[in-house]
DNA sequence: TCCTTGTTTTTTATGGATAAGAGACATCGA
DNA sequence: TCGATGTCTCTTATCCATAAAAAACAAGGA
């Protein structure tokens, strides 16, 4: 049976909105709350109709009106709120980043099912999926093998990377001044600049900005197997950082640094200057990479010699 | 319910084995048996006993001996032998290559599903699997893209081909001459040597060669990312001339040839050559790929502008 | 004539069931 | 002792069921 974890995220949304609203007011149409909200209208009832049972919301004249704020426990536990196929993406990925599993370990369906406590078609489903990233392998016959989060993942990814943004970076300053993406450029940097007058209160926005940054140098000359080469990128970056705060606004700025001097290059259109500027870049992206693998997550079997 | 398809895929390779055995000789144990048919010894004793009924076979004093040859109406057919997954697969890469599907068109699971006759559970899986070769994409939301094998999906896989084709080659050739692949590489050219003398009967065995020697260069400086990528182009090119064999002899003529050169270029060293060698064989695979995509497969319409 | 809301239909997520197939263990004859 | 066969257990492929969500449709009021 399908779970109702849209339902309950919607609900503590809605129960947001109300509070952003004074007593008396009226919220949006179902439709404008559907798009705003990212859930059907289908949802929206259920949780309007629930709403109005609990005495926050009343209906009247096609109108919601916002009777009170008492909403105390009214939230949902927010694991209630993630979908089964999300828990199971972060528990598989704490699992594995917390080194339990030593690469070249195989792992069964059935084992995972029981050991994460999701369904076997669940299971499967995520390590379908999963397996582009590079982390598990399908082995021929049966089963799967778990590839480990090591150092060799990781340099093989950047190899691919750096072919990969160098190639774009290049494409891109090519392009010409009229198109569409200088100008996103440009309000990129000025977003660069604003984060980094602010770093010491908001660098945690930095991981955000930083994807859009790359994938917009990629898109400029768009390929389908480069951006969703990227997706792996995003996945990797954002859980391994994730376990692994130390230095980070230290580590972001230096980033900062590092790419408004890209983006002046590809502004510069001069292509040796670019080559350099990138190659800087993701040189120093890799290193920092390499060293908190060795210096936190790591312990000893986490890493490899290459297959 | 799991089906049965390995059974009766072993049971006509026994059925095979029996005719190449004389009557009155003995079959292998069921050990060997089983990973000579590349099966289990479940699936083995299941079939045996099956063809013990049928009075094909006898088992006395542990030995399986060959009664008879007469096994007119026993060969399950063929399509009972493939699994579901693969079926589905042959079924949709044959939709799609005909033409019967124009890019963009939104596919949903429960359509497919009624559509090809396989359950939604494993038009899902199929999908998921499925989307690493980037022809279908998933919807955020729901549903499923179809991008069409058109030409610009050709030249992005062409792009990164080129690429990580010529990184390998280069990388191969620095290679210490004691390495096994060089000698591996001796072998393979042999075969290729072999077949353009025997070019006339035999030219259907190149997309095998062509496979091996291409994985061989890339395995040289192993990274799973580009090994996983071979396989999005093997899997295009399997499909994609099994429904286009215009002038395949001819096509697989040149191409031994130009492996015949690329080889060459690696044992000399230089990488210049290499580079040379490496880019005119891609070069000409390109063009005969887009050539025979032009000429025959692709109807008005298929052919897209890049997204 | 449109936006809103009420209602119905379709699709998707997720768990479960089950026979087929794989693998592990036990036994036995040379 | 060791490979072969017999037996038992566990895993996987595959379909089905069902509630949740989404989408499509219908009707009503400014």
């Amino acid at each position: 049976m399908k779970s109702d974890t849209v339902y309950k995220r919607t609900f503590n949304q809605m129960l947001d909105l109300i509070q952003d609203h004074p007593v008396g007011a009226a919220l949006p149409s179902e439709t404008v709350l559907a798009s705003e909200l990212g859930a059907s209208r289908t949802t929206i009832r259920k949780v309007i109709d629930e709403l109005c049972a609990a005495g926050l919301l009343r209906f009247e004249a096609r109108r919601r009106i916002v009777l009170s704020h008492d909403c105390g426990g009214l939230y949902h536990p927010v694991v209630e709120t993630v979908s089964a196929s999300d828990r199971l993406e972060k528990l598989f990925m704490e699992w594995m980043l917390r080194g339990d599993a030593k690469p070249g370990t195989a792992i069964n369906e059935a084992e995972m099912a029981r050991r994460f406590g999701i369904s076997t078609t669940g299971i499967r489903e995520f390590l379908n999926r999963f397996s582009r990233f590079g982390l598990v392998e399908r082995r021929p016959g049966s089963g799967w093998v778990f590839k480990g989060f090591s150092e060799s993942f990781a340099s093989e990814l950047f190899e691919i990377r750096e072919m990969f943004e160098l190639r774009s970076a290049l494409a891109f300053c090519r392009l010409p001044r009229e198109e569409a993406c200088w100008k996103k450029l440009g309000q990129i940097e000025q977003e660069h600049h604003a984060l980094l007058a602010d770093i010491e209160t908001r660098f945690h926005d930095f991981s955000d900005l930083d994807d859009r940054f790359h994938r917009l140098v990629i898109h400029g000359a768009p390929n389908r197997f480069i951006e969703d080469f990227y997706d792996i990128i995003t996945f990797v970056f954002h859980y391994h950082y994730q376990w692994n705060k130390k230095s980070e606004k230290q580590r972001n700025r230096t980033a900062i640094v590092e790419h408004l001097r890209y983006i002046e290059a590809l502004r510069s259109g001069d292509e040796a200057t670019v080559d350099a500027a990138c190659r800087a870049h993701l040189k120093s992206a890799r290193l920092t990479l390499f060293q908190s693998m060795i210096n936190e997550t790591a312990p000893a079997g986490t890493k490899d010699n290459g297959a």
